[in-house]
DNA sequence: CTGTTAGCGCTTTCAG
DNA sequence: CTGAAAGCGCTAACAG
């Protein structure tokens, strides 16, 4: 860290150190002259501020975090994508965080974050979050916090979702018009909102197609893949298997698929599967899932956004507000033109 | 930012504020006694150390960052994964780029990176960068660079790579043994190291096979979509079409297919594709495309790992050597068994 | 318009 | 074993 500093600066022009950090941004109050010569200095030397030593003295970092559960997943990979675009146009930093599914994980970041590492936070919660008491600790010091897709209900800040109940019961109801009559859910944890309101979406679907959905038609996986895999091979098992699948998320009705292929069950002719996913590559590479996918670049986008409203101006609250988005159903037909 | 600080502590204890400081790390030097009121205050008040005069202080910011040129693309989705979890490990915080493929953003990021924000770079560079001087500037003040995937060959620094040559060759002579005669190959910019040399490992097969390949077969793309879907279009529409393409990235492979498509060409009957590709849904939803997969996210882990060993050792220096890790070929016939 | 001064919160000599 | 004091690089209040 051999580098130039204010004071180099100042020394080499004969001014204060004070007067060339002025010329260097408040410029309103410097000479032209002044700001010229120390401009010209600053940019032969290319001259970079300590950005610690400023966030120490403005008890401001210009850095965000986004904390999610896992990144290998095009859903938020996009979401980071809108994300980093909002950011770096307002100047803003990106600290990255994976929770990997793991409440300790999630619990120990947000504790790194308490004191002025960052301005505020993005983020969705790890499926096995139930407890909040981490996350309200982080907003009562003062650190902003928006939430995007796994949200929080109980925690007052703004959130930004997709339209999860209604998307399920049109997940749902397509199953239904497909000819599906015994139709079971996916979802990875009891604990999320998303998979809770898919569910609504489900159940309130079956409801009005009266059709019958023994308990036994709804799996709630966990962070383990072998143990979701038995699961949905029992499922696949069973005498009245079903005959469609509504998948919370994409991982899952992969699983659904592996399971089907073990116990050659053909898709879709003998078992339809519909998935909340976002395959960049959907159209060329999925002849044969209809997905429902989420505008997870706008999703980051917005929250990001609405984060940064708030930090731009002065401390301005963050209202506590749920910006719904829609999701698009792709069938898998359309994918075959 | 209402937040404990060490004078916070030392008051409440009547204690000095460095006696607190180096309680809370130092130890040996520190009566046990002592140590252990002092632990106890910050738990009690969620004592957590300001990071950034931390740094200010000791000059060094335990902070790393990540520059790739796009981030909804599994491989560095991937490779991020494995970047976090060994700085996760490690007591480090990930700061994330993305540069869009575009120079002047490269550009402009590291030039923030120049002052103490971080204490060292993993990149993959942009597909239009031929200039270095910004990357050497970096270098020379003490950032430690490490590169993944696309190097830049003439920096003096560690670089993780994939057997870019074998796999181009391996990919050809698979293309050949699949009764191709005519192939073509496609990449994203001239100025990427890892086109070139699967470009190099196309060629040799080409030469080894005694295959034609006129000049034409080689399509450079670039930035934009657009172009890219033209050139290759024009390259399906030529009398002698070539009957087979190797894509050097994922894209471009979807590129193909939808150019394929529009021209009625039948794949793989008419066309076979072989592209690098990290699809992590690839043995389920690929049943036409065979790809040469990069361990993503053990590359992500090694050059995390590199860079650490560095940062860790005061300053030791990066050691100038190319570690090179293997793709897999996975055939499409094995995605349906 | 410019300089002086006093910190931001932490670490680290140097004294006791 | 503990305290006093200096200073990382920057900003901002206060003087001139």
């Amino acid at each position: 860290m051999t580098n130039v500093n204010l004071k180099h600066l100042a020394k080499e022009l004969n001014l204060a150190v004070s007067t060339v950090s002025r010329a260097l941004r408040d410029s309103y109050d410097i000479g032209e002259e002044t700001k010229r010569k120390v401009m010209a200095l600053a940019k032969k030397l290319n001259y970079e501020p300590n950005p610690y030593a400023s966030s120490l003295r403005k008890q401001k970092s210009r850095t965000i975090a986004v904390i999610i559960p896992e990144i290998a997943n095009n859903f938020f990979s996009l979401a980071i994508n809108g994300i980093e675009e909002i950011a770096q146009e307002k100047g803003y930093h990106v600290l990255i965080y994976i929770t990997h599914e793991d409440y300790n994980k999630e619990l120990s970041i947000m504790r790194y974050l308490q004191n002025g590492r960052v301005d505020g936070v993005l983020m969705s919660v790890s499926s096995n979050t139930d407890d909040i008491e981490h996350i309200i600790n982080l907003k009562q010091r003062n650190v902003p916090i928006v939430f995007f897709d796994r949200i929080c209900e109980n925690v007052e800040t703004a959130k930004i979702t997709t339209d999860d109940y209604e998307s399920g019961f049109k997940a749902t109801e397509h199953l239904i018009q497909q000819g599906c009559t015994n139709i079971a859910y996916l979802c990875i944890s009891k604990h999320l909102s998303i998979g809770n309101k898919r569910m609504h979406g489900y159940l309130d679907a079956i409801k009005k197609y009266k059709l019958r959905s023994p308990q036994t038609n709804i799996v709630f996986g966990s962070n383990n893949h072998e143990e979701n895999y038995n699961k949905v091979k029992k499922l696949l098992s069973a005498k009245n298997r079903p005959d469609g699948i509504f998948a919370s998320v994409e991982k899952l009705a992969l699983t659904a698929y592996h399971a089907a292929h073990e116990l050659d069950i053909h898709i879709p002719k003998q078992l339809k599967i519909i998935s909340f996913a976002n395959l960049e590559t959907a159209p060329l590479l999925k002849p044969s899932l209809t997905t429902i996918t989420q505008p997870a670049f706008e999703i980051g986008k917005r929250a990001a956004m609405t984060l940064f409203r708030s930090l731009d101006k002065k401390n301005a609250p963050i209202i506590n507000e749920t910006i719904i988005l829609n999701a698009t159903l792709i069938p898998r037909e359309s994918t075959r033109k």
